[in-house]
DNA sequence: CGTGTTTGACCCGCGC
DNA sequence: GCGCGGGTCAAACACG
């Protein structure tokens, strides 16, 4: 059984299904006087049949999405180069990697990015008292900082980098990116207006709202919500109204990364851990800390987008500002001018509140998994004051987030290929403990035994890559992931709705639950998690640990 | 010894 | 102006 579902591995596959049936054969042969074994040959056989069918259609597939994928970028271009402009457009500039490296180096413009209503520049300054006030070991670093600060001007906020962005995918064919790619293209992304930056500086300026920030209700444990990021706790406080402390946590990737979180638990439900997510990675992030970080980006998007047509921050630069959803290649609107008072996704039970000092929404992934999956599609709720993301959720627990996102797909799916076999963190499926979740770096560092053992064991095999592809092609997550991929890429043609890939693309948490929901009735269905052994390890999130006297 | 947490002090914005 | 509360700093401490 195990031996046929590995010849489901594409490439290779057929050559090795032949090897074993003519094996299959001489036994015959040896052993005709065994129908026991006729029986075994023939069901062998039929299930040979049926997933060489089923591999058949998995790459009519994968075809078609490629085609698709070429057909949808040749229009892409022809309309961004067809709006060429003196200023040029954000996409265009995404895809023309080349031309905003020499941009970068030419105009100082790049040096002021939108900011989401905040404005930095008195941050900057309180931030310089303090770093030059420091003490003097960390002058050094103090003022590398401010440098970079400088550099690096205004930031949009609750948008995070990705490395493997489509726009950077369609132009390179390749996933990898360097940091610095993926800076400039930030720079880049986030200048849209640079042109007029001192004016939209100073916008800015006049609109000191409100830094945008994204609240997660989660059903959890433990102390804090594995996002995949690394964290580093700075501070501790009892806010007023919860006996639960609050605890602060900044982004502890790079020293200069501006995010922070917030956890606290609910004071109404102690089960209930509530993540609230401030600021911009300036940073490549960690495989496993995409989904989060995309999710929240595309839930800060909808409340940007939202401002710009409710009042929120309604000034000249809120509307103007590129969405972090845009950057990630979440908005759909892509050839839509703007024009759309409505986020690119439907959110059927988010809470939205301006009436604080920041702008927040709440996504709720506390409830009870039914009622969206009933409800589905979703719709966007547009109620004056709140609205209610309310996500299901198989997030209890070690809260992991199970990743899928479809954009990149072919990169994610490589991730898999690579990370199932040997450590398995960065892909979740469903419900796995929180080790499995950690960023390939930390887990390399941290389970090194395991994947010493991971990589013995490759080298044992003779066809080590060919033997792994199999397995891992033979895996029903890995079938699974597919079709989840494929169906929401091209949604459109199968149960998948449009709405439904919206959303999926919008919030990446989604994506299992959406595809779940929505697998064609010939994908086999979603099967437990991979029973990857690790052992609890330092955690990505090194306080959570610690967090658990609180 | 390096790294991360704890915790009291401090800063700052906001409402009265 | 004052007090309150949220947020941050940084020295002390803990841990591996």
């Amino acid at each position: 059984m195990e031996e046929t579902l590995k010849r489901k591995a594409p490439g290779g596959a057929f050559k090795e299904e032949k090897r074993s049936e003519s094996s299959h054969a001489d036994e015959d042969c040896k052993d005709e006087d065994m129908p026991l074994k006729e029986n075994e040959l023939d069901s062998a056989k039929a299930e040979m049949h049926e997933v060489r069918e089923e591999n058949q259609r998995l790459r009519t597939y994968l075809d078609k999405m490629m085609k698709d994928y070429q057909s949808l970028k040749t229009q892409f271009n022809n309309i961004v180069h067809e709006k060429d402009s003196p200023k040029k457009s954000r996409y265009d500039r995404a895809l023309n990697h080349q031309e905003h490296v020499e941009q970068k180096h030419d105009t100082p413009e790049f040096d002021v990015s939108l900011s989401l209503g905040r404005s930095s520049s008195s941050e900057l300054k309180r931030d310089n008292v303090r770093k030059h006030s420091s003490s003097p070991q960390k002058a050094e670093t103090s003022t590398k900082t401010v440098e970079q600060d400088k550099e690096e001007g205004l930031r949009l906020g609750l948008d995070c980098r990705f490395d493997m962005q489509p726009s950077v995918l369609s132009k390179e064919g390749l996933p990898e990116t360097s940091p610095e790619h993926s800076l400039d293209d930030e720079k880049e992304v986030h200048t849209e207006k640079s042109e007029k930056a001192p004016e939209d500086d100073e916008v800015a300026h006049q609109n000191p709202a409100k830094k945008a920030r994204v609240s997660v209700r989660v059903r959890c444990d433990t102390p804090t919500m594995i996002d995949g990021c690394q964290w580093r706790k700075y501070g501790q406080k009892i806010a007023k109204g919860n006996p639960c402390p609050r605890a602060y946590y900044r982004c502890s990737v790079t020293p200069s990364c501006p995010v922070r979180k917030q956890v606290q638990r609910c004071s109404q439900d102690m089960s209930i851990l509530i993540t609230t997510y401030e600021g911009t990675h300036n940073h490549t992030l960690p495989i496993a800390a995409h989904a989060m970080a995309s999710t929240t980006s595309a839930a800060a998007s909808m409340i940007l987008s939202g401002s710009s047509t409710s009042g929120i921050g309604s000034s000249g630069a809120s509307t103007a500002i590129t969405t972090p959803a845009e950057l990630h290649g979440l908005n759909y609107y892509l050839s839509n001018n703007s024009t759309s008072s409505r986020p690119p996704f439907y959110l059927p039970n988010s809470s939205i509140s301006s009436s604080s000092s920041y702008p927040s929404i709440t996504l709720d992934l506390t409830s009870s998994s039914s009622s969206m999956m009933n409800n589905f599609p979703p719709r966007y709720n547009v109620n004056s004051s709140s609205t209610n993301l309310n996500f299901s959720s198989s997030l209890e627990s070690n809260s992991t987030l199970p990743i899928f996102w479809s954009n990149g797909n072919n990169y994610q799916l490589q991730n898999y290929t690579k990370n199932t076999q040997i450590m398995g963190p960065s892909l979740n499926f469903g419900r796995q403990h929180q080790e499995n979740f950690y960023p390939y770096n930390s887990f390399m560092q941290k389970n090194k035994n395991e994947v010493a053992q991971a990589h013995q064991s490759m080298q044992m095999d003779k066809n080590s890559i060919e033997s792994a592809t199999k397995a891992i092609t033979a895996d029903p997550n890995f079938q699974s992931a597919l079709a989840a991929a494929i169906t929401s890429m091209i949604g459109s043609n199968n149960n998948i709705s449009g709405q439904n890939a919206k959303l999926e693309q919008s919030f990446p948490v989604l994506s299992s639950f959406l595809s779940t929901n929505s697998q064609a009735s010939n994908m086999r269905p979603v099967p437990p998690p991979l029973p990857i052994s690790s052992s609890k390890s330092k955690s990505t999130s090194p306080e959570d640990n610690r967090d658990q006297v609180r």
